[in-house]
DNA sequence: CTCCATTTGTTGAATTTTCAACATACTAAT
DNA sequence: ATTAGTATGTTGAAAATTCAACAAATGGAG
């Protein structure tokens, strides 16, 4: 487990716990680690929740797939960002979502029983970890609440610009790399892939920005209409 | 405060709590009561984060108003329901929606630095309130997912079905009350109103619902073609 | 380098949604 | 009961999205 601990200690689940202790709490927790390969299913969807899992290296895509086949990508998650943890701490029985690696990647799963109920061990950080644990439900909720106003918005040309000047201010510049593929980013914005692409080259032609696969510059003030 | 009490111990931030400790807390988290008549702003974009509302009665929404005025339905809250608490638990400094008041009604607020900080007081119940507080947040970021299914569809019936469905799951039954007028519910699916009302003909022709206001009821299975 | 496979861009037709305007139904108050 | 005001339903035209099919570009593998 050592090998993880630099990328565990920025994820948030163990802010403000020390790499000792942190290693021992992993066995607590009952971690385990299993690579995948890109596409490979990690969690589908009606599995049984109980597992939070973290991701080591790589990404992994947190999607649903309808009826028809529909892909809905809900989000990416980089190293040292978490999934399942919010099914965990509900009273549900089955994931409502698939967990899909977006490349070769590693994952560590912990047993969600145990960070929520106290183990007999004593060991003393657990109210910590909660607390840790109501931090990173927190943000996930923030981050659904963006990617709601995002798809909120009724137009392709809407959903894009509000999707990159997000991007923009949390990368902090013109310059946004996305990390999704085209047809990623229309999965993910839910709209038509071919469309997507025509209202690219629209707003490129209209000076508004530049794009060179998947690294976007927004060039001037957008103003809607 | 008495009053309330009840209402408050259904309230999922006070589970386990009995009611003489619950009536203690509440001055420990600087609780106080406020009124709003319809369409009240009970908090507005941008506000400082830092409070949690809970709903005594009446109902309030969760909402965004973009540029145009186009007004998105987060979702609606019924009493003993909270708002803002997932905001409070994140670093972010200011109210990405606003909260309006569906009808008359009463709120709660609590200041939430003193539920996420241990007070001086070391009143015991500290671990408790944050333990449920994890498990409010984790159950709401649940429902803004349910809120993405629905909005993931790409047509006004997909949503509507989609919608209806899960209500029915939610109440156990076919026929189903909506909380929402047409606007409300054009506004909380992300579709057009007039479009909302035709489609809804449209289904009730084809025999697969029936409505009477705001009364709906699933006529037969619904496979989408 | 060439070839193959994948990704991205383009286009027009079909479908759907939105918009605007109006008709009808409903509600509450006088 | 009448009326004013609001909510809901209907319609056709305009706009936008989706779909399907193909063209162009890209990226690896041999």
């Amino acid at each position: 487990m050592e090998k993880y601990l630099s990328i565990l200690q920025t994820c948030g689940l163990f802010a403000g716990i020390d790499g000792k202790q942190l290693l021992t709490m992993l066995s607590c927790l009952g971690a385990t680690v299993r690579g995948y390969g890109k596409n490979q299913v990690i969690l589908s969807e009606g599995d049984k929740v109980g597992r939070i899992g973290v991701v080591l290296s790589g990404a992994v895509q947190v999607l649903r797939v309808d009826y028809y086949g529909n892909r809905s990508i809900l989000t990416e998650l980089q190293s040292s960002q978490m999934f399942g943890e919010s099914f965990a701490c509900t009273d549900i029985q089955k994931m409502p979502v698939d967990v899909v690696a977006a490349e070769q990647c590693e994952v560590l799963f912990l047993d969600a029983k145990h960070i929520l109920h106290v183990c007999g061990n004593a060991c003393g950080f657990h109210n910590q970890l909660i607390y840790n644990l109501m931090k990173v439900v927190a943000t996930k909720n923030l981050m659904v609440h963006q990617k709601l106003e995002v798809i909120s918005k009724r137009s392709t040309r809407e959903k894009l610009m509000t999707f990159l000047m997000m991007q923009a201010k949390r990368q902090n510049s013109n310059r946004i790399t996305v990390q999704f593929d085209r047809q990623e980013l229309a999965d993910y914005l839910e709209v038509d892939r071919s469309g997507l692409s025509a209202e690219i080259s629209k707003l490129r032609k209209a000076g508004v920005l530049e794009c060179r696969k998947n690294q976007f510059t927004l060039l001037k003030e957008y103003h809607r209409n």
